[in-house]
Parts: structure tokens; C-alpha cells; sequence
DNA sequence: TATTGTTATACTCTATAACTATA
DNA sequence: TATAGTTATAGAGTATAACAATA
């Protein structure tokens, strides 16, 4: 007998909402990535280079990762021809990797391919239903970002 | 200068909304499951548990993997203590996996962090919206389950 | 000395294929 | 034969620590 049971029946609730929502939505993102032989970690390595050629040092605080890890993970795109290497020409030290014109295209697949099932996903809300959930997810987020120190509606992530 | 820009300032769109959120999402959960040396798998592996002793077959269907990938998951959790395998009293085959008193501690205090983090997360929305945002992700989840054959006020995954 | 990137190493997670034991 | 679970193997992803080259 929940004494906070205040929901109308058929809602989760907020927070399991949300977190549920973040499976279904990581699922899809997940799924498209594989039919394409990729990794969620790898189509974010795309997205993060479509509009940036960063070193390797710079690529890990993208991403949140180590650079050590980064390292294997340049290898494996790079391998597959989706992202190239060079000497950085200001730093003898740096390398800058940025992505081939295969890769972008690939990019730009998987951003499409994801868009039409996320549609297909809120497809049940009525058009200012989705501009209502789009505002307030928008407002976490801006939110979220500030504290972090980031400010979402001009960083290009 | 896109022809589709109806969304006003500070507005992602629902489809990035929803992709940038759930990336914040798994990130909140990912850093509560490290802070206590938990992987999201292993959270995950507990949740389910939660509410269940089920063989390891169902076991990897209810987290889509493989049965084999379920032995070594299983085999971690069960040397932490979290969890615990007993033969099937029903199948010679089979065996039963149940969560231990540690393991049920574990997952009710992650469960509980978990809230909070959120809780804090949606905290800029007023309490209105949060429950129109509860509604509107909720609404989604139900179409997305019952398009699987689930009924999610149901099943208590 | 500090920074950039790589290497060595170790561990988790995952899948496929082959195997054992039971049904 | 079919099913439940494990093992063998391989590979991606991750981190820590040590290293080389350059600043």
C-alpha cells in the first residue's frame, strides 16, 4: 500500500519513466548502430568529428574516456576507414583526427535512420504533445548542462 | 537556414531532446553502479532479480543476451555474493538464480541513489510538469511495449 | 618538467560454436 | 532429439601504469 501513490493509472512515475525511456531510446540508437557493424561508442566517435578534428587528448574529455582508451578506439575506426590520423602541424607532440568523407556518410546514415525510428517511437503523442515533451526534456537538459559548466545552446555536441 | 525550425530558442527537437536525455540518464545510473564497482549490466542483473529466481535461459531473455554471456555474468555477481545459483528441484538440468540479502541491500540502496540523482535532475521542472513529462514518457513506454507484446502496467520487469 | 600519444596489461562484457548432462 | 547450462575462444571497450617524443 503505497502512501505516495499519487499517479493516475498507466504512469510510471518520473523517475522510472525517464529511466525506462533511456533503455528504449539507448536500444534504438544501439540497434541502428549494429546493423551498420557499429558500436554506440563509435557512432558517438562519428557524430563527435563531424564538426570538430580534435587531438586525441581533446577526442577523450569528448567522450569522457581515457586517452589510453582512445587510442584503440581511433585504431579500430581508422582501420575501417571512417577516420584518419595526421600530425598536428603546431605541435610535433599532437596528432588530429578527423573523419574521411566514408565516415561522414556513414554519420549522416545512421542520424537519418535514427530520426525516422525515433519518430516512429513518440508517434503516438499528438504533435504539441511532442513539442511539450521536447521543451521539457529541453529544460532538463539546458539545466543539466549549466551546472556542468556547458552551455548547451551553443556548444555544437 | 532550415525550413523546419519551428522550435523556439533553448528547444533541441524531441528526437535529439530525447537522445541527449537518455545519454544523461545512463550516465547518472552508470556513475551511481560505479561508485559502488557495479557495471549497468550487473545493476541491471540485480533489478531483475529484485522480483524473481528465474534459470538462466530466462535470465538472458529478460536481458537480451546471450546464455552464454549470462554464465560469466552470473559467475561475477555470484563471487561478489550479490546472487546465488541452487539446482532446480524441478529440472536436473536447470538451475535457479536468486539474490542474496547483500545483493538486495545493494540494489535498494542504488535504487535509492538512483531516485535522488533524478529527483535532483528534474528538479528544475515544476511538479506540474513533471508529472505532464511522467505522462507523456509513460505514453510512449506503453506504445513501445505493447508494440513487443508487453503489457508494461503488467509486467513487473 | 609537463604534455601528447602509445604500449603493456588486466578485466568486463559480448557473441558463436562446441560440449555435457538431462529430458 | 531437444533443452539447460558451461566452456573455449575471440574481440570490443575500458582503465591504470609505464613509456617515448616533444614542448
Amino acid at each position: 500500500m503505497k502512501h505516495d501513490d499519487v499517479e493516475g493509472r498507466g504512469d510510471l512515475g518520473v523517475v522510472d519513466a525517464l529511466a525506462q525511456l533511456s533503455f528504449v531510446v539507448q536500444g534504438v540508437l544501439g540497434q541502428i548502430a549494429a546493423e551498420h557493424e557499429l558500436s554506440i561508442i563509435q557512432t558517438r566517435l562519428l557524430g563527435v568529428l563531424r564538426d570538430r578534428s580534435p587531438g586525441m587528448n581533446e577526442l577523450a574529455r569528448y567522450l569522457g574516456l581515457d586517452k589510453s582508451s582512445i587510442t584503440g578506439l581511433v585504431d579500430r575506426a581508422e582501420s575501417r576507414g571512417l577516420v584518419r590520423r595526421k600530425p598536428s602541424s603546431k605541435d610535433g607532440r599532437a596528432i588530429v583526427v578527423s573523419i574521411t568523407a566514408a565516415g561522414r556518410k556513414l554519420a549522416q546514415r545512421l542520424a537519418s535512420e535514427f530520426k525516422q525510428r525515433m519518430t516512429t517511437l513518440v508517434g503516438p503523442l499528438q504533435p504539441a504533445e511532442q513539442r511539450a515533451l521536447s521543451e521539457l526534456a529541453s529544460r532538463i537538459l539546458i539545466h543539466e548542462a549549466a551546472g556542468r559548466g556547458v552551455d548547451l545552446m551553443t556548444a555544437s555536441t
